[in-house]
DNA sequence: AACTGTTTCTGACAATTTGTCAGAAAATCC
DNA sequence: GGATTTTCTGACAAATTGTCAGAAACAGTT
């Protein structure tokens, strides 16, 4: 049952490999660096055939949306899923976010990609629900952690706020720094000399900010994400150019 | 001096107009949306007309851009130079950040396809700069009164943070907040059933986490920024359609 | 009003690029 | 080895961007 014809291995095959170089290609120049024919030519085939695996170029780009938000969701599983107080393990599901966008930066600016331009209308609900259903199970990960940290009176939401009103502002700051951070070519220039190390004590003092202990005045959040990076993602941690 | 001929004056109208087109356009349909021919058309005139008036597509949208990197850079102005302590000072930033939002959607639209789309490329370096120069007016904005909160004793950052990297910080928070509700259709879903709201009481916490004083505990901000929109926003406030 | 040099506008043209589809080629089955 | 199904190809249509030589409109002068 699993084994397929030798024809349809390739067929699939070919599969994985224009989304690689799809990918690529739109890294180099967004969506026009994208385009059909070059990427028949590089793959060696027509271009009636890559119509054969997707409907047309925007279902290609969803699908690399897809791949990505699916590995970030495997890694923040990952982390959510560690042993350790709440608090630290919300800083490890921080840990895999920045790892994830330091270890795959192409993956993040295909996102980016697809969240302004209107693509949405020509692609397939098939799609679109995997799109929805990945960052719904992304927000719901680090919900729960939340709700263990309530359960556990570490922390105390303040009246009115659900633990996803938390969680979004947590995603917010996270979104938007790596947003600017790959849009803007100098972080130097507006006085922001390690904008990763920044964003992670700007989200420490969030969470203090609710009260959740232990504070970061109290234990030393730096330490414990450097030392979760080398435990917990070891073969990650080892493929990073930039020292953490 | 200021005076100009007939024809000049209505070339420079139609650029006005063309601009807004555009806009609506982009807003319409991203950057496919704007098309070249159609918008010609719409204006009662050729193609080569609009190519006298900006070089190619992109430098339209980047024009668009600019307007309302300006737009906002004036209503921060706004804010900043009103009359409190500086954490006030910086909720009525909040409060323009948001109003700005809520009330041209369209132009924060537009702000996301050109971050995401690879159109640099093909823009002129003059309009480049004037990009780069808004952002950083706005981050000198705001960089202003975190340092006269500091210089009044109202809140101490901790060692080696810049009062730009707390601005980072807000911005990062705002930014991706902003992004996240306009490219999501449904924020109910995702458990957040106020975002506006979750988001200012996130930016109120994190301002609490650097000990920022007054803090939210000790001083009703939701009451004040909506002073704040009442007072120094009146206009605008008028314009709102949902409730504040 | 007529003449003249300049500015502005037009629309046909070339160059790309996306998506389609009838027929060719290859694979699979019996 | 022949029949049937699947897969692949490349020519075609349609849309869109940017160019530019010539047409039209304008402004200044006599």
């Amino acid at each position: 049952m699993s084994t397929l014809t030798p024809k349809k291995q390739a067929i699939q095959d070919r599969e994985q490999k224009i989304l690689e170089l799809a990918r690529r290609m739109v890294l180099e120049g967004g969506y026009h660096g994208l385009g059909l024919d070059s990427l028949a030519e590089k793959l060696g085939v027509s271009r009636g055939t890559i119509y054969n695996h997707f409907q047309c170029k925007e279902e290609i780009i969803l699908a690399l949306v897809v791949e990505t938000m699916s590995k970030r969701r495997d890694m923040f599983q990952r982390a959510a899923s560690m042993h350790g107080v709440p608090r630290v393990r919300l800083a490890a599901i921080g840990v895999a976010a920045e790892l994830f966008v330091r270890l795959y930066p192409d993956h993040f600016r295909v996102e980016q990609i697809v969240k302004s331009d209107s693509i949405w209308d020509k692609t397939t609900e098939e799609r679109r629900m995997l799109v929805r259903s990945c960052q719904l199970q992304c927000v719901g990960i680090v919900a729960g952690v939340v709700r263990d940290g309530i359960a556990q009176n570490h922390v105390s939401l303040p009246e009115g706020l659900t633990p996803e009103a938390l969680v979004f502002g947590l995603w917010s700051m996270t979104e938007g720094a790596y947003s600017i951070i790959a849009t803007s070519d100098s972080m130097a220039e507006l006085g922001i000399a390690e904008p990763f190390q920044a964003i992670r004590r700007n989200i420490h003092h969030l969470l203090d900010g609710f009260g959740w202990t232990p504070l970061s005045t109290e234990h030393d959040f730096e330490s414990s994400m450097e030392q979760i990076v080398r435990d917990e993602f070891p073969s990650e941690f080892a493929r990073l150019k930039q020292p953490w």
